[in-house]
DNA sequence: CCACCCGTTACGGATATCCGTAACACCCTT
DNA sequence: AAGGGTGTTACGGATATCCGTAACGGGTGG
């Protein structure tokens, strides 16, 4: 087991779960932080005296306050995190399930587990630190299907078209009536349909106002 | 009439369109630009030369390409040369019909006409030319609702409550229900219907959809 | 050649939205 | 107390969406 972990969490509570945890399973060093900038100072003067974390468990949302932040999210955190500390292991635990978000954390992030805080979270959670433990990786069984390659997970050209047009305030009937005008393949209401049906099981959005919100805070149009 | 008018236009055959217009007007020194950074600079020099610009008449949207500009819109530009020469007469001519843009416009960066793109595009174009050089502001009646302080247009907390919960994936049944259960008022479906077809009306918006896409664009959420 | 897969299209039913009308409560004015 | 204005709620019909099923056609591999 690993013997110095940062946790950082802006929920009191949820820390004190975590904590509490990471005690039952022998880590002997366990410090808190509330703000992801603290983090940040926390496991760069532990790597200056000699004493690095061996892992840290962060949140991806930190809710603002009158503290400026460098690190506004648990991503960017992450994010600089590994490309400073490569060595650090890096668990998020967040109540995030967008699968397109969990999946850019392990592809472009590269962290080590991925657990969302569920009924069953502390359970994850400690499954998750012990696969870090033993070098491997670990997904929630809610978000498993982000990394599996066999769906396709690419989004197309039309795609984006689609989602433009959507978010321009186009009905989708419209959309099938312009396509059939300009020629572009697949036109009908159906097709259209079925495609929107599938981004938003992608991007796991609950209707077409959530898909568009979803892409556009990805930035995808 | 002016006698010298800087148009700022990415597209080549509507900048025809309103060269055209303004040599039957009278204009003597008509310039042309396609890209926000040249009418700025073009201004600038004309300034220094003390043969300064009348008026500019600008586009919002310039489609970008290989050349990086300071001044990415063309509601950058108009805010900066307001700013940089007052007395410099700003006619806003878009195909943009938001009427949250146009009040801003009109309100923060205090232009002197607004102009829709449309049919009658270059007959309102004409209009405004003439109101301006007559020391009056413009307005295309597509968008003359835009300012008259008759109509609400503030956008209050529960609005951005509303929208956010939008934005979320709720559907308006089960906003209905979340704010029943937390004693949040008005909490009827018919009631947050009127409120977001009031809220589209606002916001020029087609649909919900198109209405979360406008105020996450306008930062509102 | 035929069976099979896959993408497009069509259709139908369940829900959800859009939008107008109207009833009701509440406050404010006269 | 009566009337008018405003905001909340209810209801109904027209559209739009969501979602499953299925037909059709063009490859591809056996």
């Amino acid at each position: 087991m690993f013997k110095k972990v940062l946790i950082a969490e802006d929920m009191e509570d949820i820390n004190k779960g975590v904590h509490t945890l990471l005690t039952e399973l022998g880590v002997l060093i366990i410090d808190q932080v509330q703000y992801c900038d603290d983090a940040y100072l926390k496991i760069k003067k532990a790597e200056l005296d000699f004493e690095p974390y061996e892992m840290v468990i962060s949140d991806l949302s930190f809710k603002a306050d009158h503290r400026s932040q460098t690190y506004a999210s648990g991503q960017a955190l992450v994010e600089k995190l590994k490309v400073e500390f490569p060595v650090l292991k890096v668990i998020v635990y967040s109540v995030e399930d967008r699968l397109q978000a969990v999946r850019t954390l392990f592809n472009q992030h590269h962290i080590d587990a991925y657990v969302c805080k569920s009924r069953s979270g502390l359970k994850n959670l400690t499954t998750a630190i012990n696969e870090v433990v033993n070098g491997n990786n670990f997904l929630s069984p809610e978000v498993s299907n982000a990394l599996n390659s066999t769906n396709e997970l690419e989004v197309d050209d039309y795609d984006i078209l689609l989602l433009d047009n959507l978010s321009k305030g186009l009905s989708q009937e419209e959309i099938s009536s312009l396509y059939k005008k300009e020629n572009i393949s697949p036109a009908s209401l159906s097709s259209i349909e079925k495609r929107l049906n599938k981004l938003r099981i992608q991007f796991n959005a609950n209707n077409a106002i959530h898909l568009v919100a979803i892409v556009k805070d990805l930035g995808l149009i």
